[in-house]
DNA sequence: TTCTCGAAGTTGAAGCTTCAAGTTGCTAAG
DNA sequence: CTTAGCAACTTGAAGCTTCAACTTCGAGAA
């Protein structure tokens, strides 16, 4: 017989291992998930840089930075809100200044960088978000019931404090976690 | 006053205009659904690549192959059940045939390729597979009820169909796309 | 038959992300 | 006071993805 890594509900088969695979219902689950989270960040993606030349990760930079008072947010921080590392946003960041669209300020205190929305940056962020919240909009919220964006809410946020208990600060800060797990 | 992507929920500034911007609710459950399919694809994909050296699209692409009674596929199909581009497809066989797990077919008829799973690749599939699924089941199903799963199905089978039914065909075939809507 | 078009793949370059290895400036221990 | 250690970046290289251009093969029109 044929081993498979999704075994149909065959009961027989299970044994009393610590592992237990997918069964059949998760398995189709976890396909839609998948598709899901591969198509919707493409097609935001594609979307934004047909029509407004950034990517969505730049989109949601500087959306963050647009939601704060003075517009800027110390690198670290904006990493977090932004859920990237530290790495990723510095690149980042030196493309949208390249672009005018943001700017560096070195921080009072410490090794401290603040990110800055300019004036520009703020404008392009006005002009170009609405068409990329009416994509989000109907891309996902068109085709949900009240009932079902409720539901998403809740699931995401289940997922996300489960990711966000171990991951930790942005994007997979292993080494650090790895640090703070020494005697 | 200061204009806001994301206005709070003031009915008097609402005009009539064809776009609505997301309201509050809508933006919150947004936030949440951008941070779970940013973070855990990133957790999936440092998980495989720390324990199994491949990327989480290599995976899902090997995992297809081994769903097929003959372990293989055309590439054209393959491209659309795992969501990717041609483009992207090929060079990730390309470097999957160069680790041995996977050997191109010329295709009988037409310009057709197939893409075999090897032994070695079926190998490194079972040995590895169920050390990815107990990631899975560990930051997203352990983490839902069972009807938080059932909602989950079904919030993501209506946002694919949406995407599916205009991206078609792999990720942003946009010019076949455009191609097909001229006179 | 011959021509043309389109579907299926491949390829190289450009752009992003990740990873590892630096800087640099606080801060607390000795 | 000085020094070790860490937090907060920065940087360059390696690896992936996307994009556009190109190659082939097959099918249908003329």
């Amino acid at each position: 017989m044929k081993r498979q890594l999704i075994p149909g509900q065959d009961p027989g088969t299970q044994s009393a291992q610590p592992l237990r695979s997918l069964n059949h219902r998760e398995w189709s689950v976890w396909l839609q998930l998948v598709t899901t989270f591969t198509l919707l960040p493409a097609a935001l993606d594609s979307q934004l840089q047909r029509d407004t030349g950034m990517s969505h990760f730049e989109f949601e930079v500087m959306v963050a930075l647009s939601r704060q008072p003075d517009r800027s947010l110390q690198l670290k921080d904006l990493a977090v809100v932004a859920n990237g590392s530290l790495s990723r946003l510095s690149h980042v960041i030196s493309r949208l200044e390249r672009r005018t669209w943001v700017r560096r300020r070195s921080g009072t205190r410490g090794r401290a960088t603040h990110a800055e929305l300019t004036d520009e940056g703020y404008r392009k962020l006005m002009e170009t978000g609405p068409i990329h919240l009416r994509e989000v909009r109907r891309l996902v919220f068109d085709v949900l019931t009240p009932d079902e964006v409720k539901a998403l809410k809740q699931v995401t946020g289940r997922i996300n404090a489960g990711l966000l208990g171990e991951i930790n600060l942005g994007a997979l800060a292993r080494r650090t976690r790895e640090r703070s797990m020494r005697p």
